[in-house]
RNA sequence: GGUCCCAUCGUCUAGAGGCCUAGGACGUGGCCCUCUCAAGGCUAAAACACGGGUUCGAUUCCCGUUGGGACCGCCA
């Protein structure tokens, strides 16, 4: 077939990527993956007053940290402007748009008059008859919308949809200072660009029977369409910064993943029976929109958090390592120039990733392994660095002194030794050990631990330990 | 207010007329495992918004009500 997708992600660079963007990006990207076809990146920075090159720069690294790629661009609207120009000047000699000479303080007056009454606030195209410019007005130029029957779109999710052309009015696609607007330029591009199937969130569900009306105008074939049921907060609004974060960038830097954070957004609003958990290459199989769901989804911060505890469970130790680094970086845990050897933080993280939801709680675990000397948590120093394990530490100090194979099997055969002459549980004994090398009473299996921390750091974390119970100790 | 969209556990969802005693997942409670914490296993509580149709039979189809959301810009 000749009629290849190619979709694509529309962001206006006036904000960061936020979740609900990052969402709609890859539902296009997951379109034109599954069918092989060409996914684009377009910035819509037709608003020169909001957009910055900051939010730009800021929009295409998040979709590089998710791995959505896109096969054309990065194009900008304002590298375009000439050919928005002609179009809108086709549209004008043709009589399909019209100049309008009225100012944008009426035009707000009369708005607020019919909001007022209850009215529908359309422009009422009373400039549409005028012949001559009025002087010293920079016109507006009106798309001139039909006001009989109707416009049916037929959307891919949300089936036929039905509007009055009598609700749509003449809307303005070049402002006065020239620059084009939305709604023609999205078009113009779309035609241009050869999209064939238009997918974003359904607040642009109302926007649609107008653009529809332009292409028919232009004369060209109207894409397909795909409106993506909204993504809400907890209080089932509009997902916004006011519901915490909401930048894709927020996610990175506390330590998510971002396949987990993909697989986490791919199933508000789409589902593959009762599966939770996909590969990438699972996604791109799987993905249709006949399983997309039409209704709102509530964002689920603790879904996400489980989602990425799983994919960090399930990821192989390396990668974790080079991963964590910069956490441990930034918290401080490895100072600048440290040298940390990777096989050997690779076996530390085995002992931690599934015991870690987020990089930076791994980055916070993997302290004790990393820093010089633990600090004890008090609590836990009270209650097990005391008068009553001091005995038992000293002996499992030197019963540990001449083994050279610090191997978890080997060391649990001398706990193994030392609770049955003694007769107590593991508890007993483990417990100090564990506060003793890690400084609190929750780690890995002790066993574990002590093979990853070896044997002379355990040794010596262990004498530090008797010296804090008894000073004279030797 | 108008237009449009939507409606299954608290949340994400499965469900395409009988498979439903409504399934799974997150979260919550309990139990098991156990050196702590996790992970894992088992288990419990928890939903078809309401009212009319259609049908032998509605969670599923239609209509209405209610509720929620989005949009109504010289923003995108």
């Amino acid at each position: 077939m000749s009629d290849n997708v190619r979709v694509r992600f529309a962001p206006s660079p006036t904000g960061f990527l936020h979740i609900g963007g990052a969402r709609t990006a890859l539902f296009n990207w997951l379109y034109a993956r599954h069918g092989g076809g060409t996914f684009i990146l377009r910035i819509e920075d037709t608003d020169r007053t909001r957009s910055t090159g900051e939010y730009i720069e800021a929009i295409v690294e998040g979709m590089k940290w998710l791995g959505l790629d896109w096969d054309e661009g990065p194009f900008r609207q304002t590298d375009r402007f000439d050919v928005y120009r002609s179009y809108a000047e086709k549209l004008v000699r043709e009589g399909k748009a019209y100049y309008c000479y009225c100012s944008s303080e009426e035009l707000e007056t009369r708005r607020k008059e019919a909001l007022a009454r209850g009215r529908l606030p359309k422009y009422d195209g009373r400039c549409r008859t005028l012949k001559k410019p009025v002087p010293g007005v920079s016109p507006v130029v009106r798309f001139m919308m039909p006001q009989e029957g109707h416009t049916v779109i037929d959307d891919l999710i949300k089936g036929k949809v039905v509007f009055e052309n009598g609700q749509l009015d003449d809307l303005i696609i070049v402002r006065s200072d020239g620059t084009p607007t939305y709604n023609l330029t999205v078009v113009v591009d779309d035609v241009d660009m050869g999209i064939t199937h238009v997918i974003r969130g359904d607040d642009h569900l109302n926007n649609t029977p107008k653009q529809v009306q332009i292409y028919r105008a232009l004369g060209y074939k109207v894409p397909g369409f795909a409106h993506l049921p909204m993504i809400l907060g907890a209080d089932r609004t509009r997902l916004s910064k006011r519901h915490g974060a909401t930048s894709v960038t927020a996610y990175r830097e506390m330590g998510y993943l971002p396949e987990a954070l993909l697989n986490y957004l791919v199933r508000l609003g789409w589902s593959y029976g009762d599966q939770e958990i996909f590969s990438e290459e699972e996604l791109i199989r799987y993905f249709s929109f006949d399983n997309v769901g039409k209704a709102a989804a509530v964002f689920n911060p603790e879904k996400l958090l489980w989602l990425n505890g799983q994919y960090i469970m399930r990821m192989a130790p390396e990668r974790l390592a080079d991963l964590v680094m910069p956490f441990l970086m930034l918290e401080k845990v490895v100072s600048e120039g440290q040298a940390i050897d990777k096989a050997w933080l690779s076996r530390a993280i085995a002992t931690l990733q599934e015991r870690s939801r987020t990089l930076l709680e791994l980055a916070h675990s993997l302290n004790y392994y990393i820093v010089e000397d633990v600090e004890y948590e008090e609590k836990a120093r009270a209650k097990f660095l005391n008068g009553k394990s001091l005995a038992l530490l000293s002996e499992l100090r030197d019963e540990l002194d001449p083994i050279t194979d610090f191997s978890a099997a080997e060391l649990e055969k001398v706990f193994s030794g030392m609770m049955e002459k003694h007769g107590i549980k593991l508890g007993s004994l483990a417990q100090p050990v564990r506060v003793a090398l890690t400084g609190g009473t929750v780690s890995p299996g002790i066993f574990e631990v002590m093979e990853v921390m070896g044997r002379e750091k355990t040794l010596t974390r262990l004498d530090r330990a008797i010296r804090s119970i008894d000073p004279g100790a030797v």
